[in-house]
DNA sequence: GTGGTCTAGACCACT
DNA sequence: GTGGTCTAGACCACA
């Protein structure tokens, strides 16, 4: 299975986060392979349907941390050895996410289990759609 | 113990909605009560060092959520009809938050089985910390 | 037909209303298409004439109730998801605009009855106006 | 039946203009009559819990339009010559106000028809309710 | 160029 | 004194 690229704009994170967390959490899962060449600029802008700044601002950050590699007319390419990646960072950002969440279902009066059975349930639903495609 | 305004202004996290975040999770701990009075705009403008409008801005957001209740010359006051809510409109608020969770963390670049993993954990470190109080 | 605002001062309907109030009129008639752009906060600014934070005021009131959507950098559009609300919910919100309804006609010492006669009486009006069309 | 007034903190409308409306609506329909007296500006505060100056406030305009008499150290009167009151004033209030309520209803994707009959609802569980008190 | 946040300061409406 | 609206102007983040 091919490495893909999925923007949400219902979420609020910026194009370009959602780009350069999906790189990180690619290598760090090894879904990208070291020396694995990326879709060009302009590929993945058409594919993603968004401004051509959008992703070489993504790629420039992810050059800068060391995880992707560029060479001029050549392409880009996932670094060989991937020090720019901190896993403890990343755990924290998701706690920040959840931790906020718990907090917006307990304003609503809700139970947190009660939230997860339904974040499963939209999970199961959300992987039936994305089978049809 | 009484409700208090802590902000911090190396999170990236703008004024305003760190305020929003803190009175929905005061309301959610039951230590906002209905009916309860929050500081006056001006007060916690002084308090927080801050600008009047950046206070305004955020319970005015909370008003238009239903979270709070202004009056004009008189204050702002917790609702109170957070309970009367009808189950059913609650599951569908509910759903577009989980919804909107699962976005975030597609957008993250994480899997939505790690998030509900991590908000188990959230969940039982407060569970311990609730059993103290 | 082009959309377009129009502002009056001496209403007492504070300006940044009167634009929440058109754009749910405009969404309402099919003037404002799904999916449609809005002019930008600055270009709106302009043509009314007033200042760019008035704007920004009402589209931000406009996009927490869902009615727009706007994207960092690239503009504000009219949410596409206005058809996908479920029927049940849609009750309750009518519902919730009724009974707010009732609340004013009765703050202005009218009886609910003559203002249902009122409501009749415009529905027929625009009736007669579309038919023009 | 003795007139009484009811405010409403839901509807937006300010307190002292609640009373300003009742009170017209009562003379313009005759629960008020010439001469009768009006319950004294510290009776009626307690009774709906508002601040003196609110009660005040209301009653001063209403002096000034000439539609209450004030007496020093005997009362508040109605006035016996109302001309203070402007039928159409009214009417066009109501009207603007159901013109609003109309617009929100079609921004739902509502047809009015519904709305109205949402409103006979409404208006009938209230009275039931009333009856009760 | 687009929207987002924040400040400083003014004036108004309501209680 | 309380919240609401508006302006002018600055700086930032995003596409």
């Amino acid at each position: 299975m091919a490495f893909s690229f999925m923007l949400s704009n219902s979420s609020g994170v910026p194009f370009y986060r959602q780009i350069v967390n999906q790189v990180i959490y690619g290598v760090a899962n090894g879904m990208l392979k070291p020396g694995e060449r990326l879709p060009t600029v302009r590929r993945l802008a058409v594919d993603l349907q968004v401004n051509l700044n959008t992703i070489a601002k993504a790629y420039s950050e992810l050059e800068l941390r060391g995880i992707l590699n560029t060479q001029q007319g050549t392409g880009t390419f996932v670094s060989d050895n991937n020090e720019g990646i901190d896993p403890g960072e990343k755990e924290k950002e998701i706690e920040r996410l959840c931790s906020r969440f718990l907090d917006e279902v307990a304003a609503m009066g809700a139970r947190s289990g009660d939230a997860i059975a339904v974040l499963r349930k939209i999970e199961n639903k959300r992987k039936k759609a994305t089978r049809g495609t």
